[in-house]
DNA sequence: AGCGTACCGTACCGTACGGTTCGGATGTCT
DNA sequence: AGACATCCGAACCGTACGGTACGGTACGCT
């Protein structure tokens, strides 16, 4: 039944029970059989009978809960964001070794966040249904689902860079350099159907070396010309 | 009409004509129209109706030439990659400022190209397609589309090796982290329908600056103590 | 007991799609 | 000219979906 959620195996998800998000415990399990449904068979075999079917539900329950079919997939959006939320990243780690663990483990878990089965098939809905002008499931996930990444993550970042760790002018640029080197293609790939076995921890620890190696303060840090941090970034801010 | 496919301004975009893949003139049409159809309104516009009436053929015909509806997407995908492929890369550049040039540009192409109309339509429609078994257009995608990027881009980053301009142990890991620092997450972003005013010259440019801090071999080469390679990537090698 | 509420299960309706068939028009080859 | 192929336009069919309506049931409240 639930074998969808422990994919994403993240802090809060095993709270399935007290309404996570806005939703009644009814409302959370037909949610989640939902969502199980999305996973297993993609967005043809997201149907409201077939939602209410296996949900044990009736289709009047659902259009009174959720409104129409966009409306359940918004709920099924913020649901599952609300169960992966929080965690990781709550103050500045103080040492050098430990500013560089954080970093790893926020890449690992952002890896495997991202190539979880729930995250990968709500991504497929929300990018089969956008367009070029309107796209309001995409909307909905870049705020519930990556806004909040990068928040974090931009927060450590400048933790980082008061303690003298990092040097970097623009945040966001260099947020989404990070991103690259720990995403690459993966998100892609993942999307388009390609098995990925790829070892998670390998890429999270390769990524973060990387990312000091281009805006880390060596250790002898003071001195203003030996660091060489990310050049370039003022182009862009 | 055709204005969709004025976005892909790539070198052997403009040749409509004759047969650019297997297929004939009026199919070309066809496939043309149908791409337009998919870029304004998303996968379910693209009804074998709709394509029929706006390319002024017959349902009959469009079954007789692509047997069903997924032979259409397929045919769509096959038929856009033809006229995206060439151009670029023949020869590997001997001088250093012409390597970092040729990088630069081949960054700079593949950003124009992730982030057109047609190429951000069909990446819809493949994803959107895909389940976590089965994906036959992100198949399609991935060896018409993203295969070939691979391969060009791979030859020119050993060119670059054995002229001694750049040092790496792994072909694969430094294509995708190269992949990784021109194209970071603008293109999940755009899949999901985020407007992309991006600077892409500027990207290019940034992408190539740090990927050569990170690979890049010092001027005066030879002595090995000075040069800093990849490291750490003979862990995925 | 009586009433209201919430819900399930099912049947139903309108619509829209994929795919097929057919008549007729426009060629092209001999 | 006549035979043949190609193709368009339109009608048609079966199906499956989103959404609605209705009967029946369990539960809580007064």
């Amino acid at each position: 039944m639930n074998s969808a959620v422990t994919a994403i195996r993240n802090d809060a998800a095993d709270l399935t029970g007290p309404a996570a998000a806005g939703y009644s415990a009814r409302q959370n399990d037909v949610l989640e059989t939902a969502l199980a449904l999305l996973v297993e068979g993609g967005e043809r075999a997201l149907t409201t009978a077939g939602v209410a079917r296996a949900a044990n539900c009736s289709k009047e329950s659902l259009y009174k809960w959720f409104g129409d079919r966009d409306g359940l997939l918004a709920a099924m959006i913020t649901f599952q964001s609300s169960k992966v939320r929080g965690a990781s990243g709550a103050d500045s780690p103080a040492t050098r070794p430990a500013f560089r663990a954080s970093l790893v483990g926020f890449a690992e878990d952002l890896l495997k966040v991202l190539s979880g089965d729930v995250s990968l098939a709500l991504n497929r809905l929300a990018i089969g249904e956008a367009r070029r002008d309107a796209a309001p499931l995409g909307r909905l996930v870049r705020e519930h689902g990556r806004r909040p990444i990068e928040a974090r993550l931009s927060a450590l970042l400048e933790g980082g860079r008061t303690l003298g760790f990092i040097a970097f002018d623009d945040t966001r640029e260099t947020y989404r350099t990070l991103y690259g080197l720990m995403v690459r293609d993966m998100h892609v790939r993942l999307l388009l159907g390609e098995a990925g076995g790829d070892d998670l921890a390998a890429d999270a620890g390769r990524a973060i070396d990387q990312f000091l190696r281009l805006f880390g303060v060596s250790e002898e840090a003071s001195e203003p010309g030996r660091q060489r941090p990310g050049a370039g970034n003022e182009r862009t801010g």
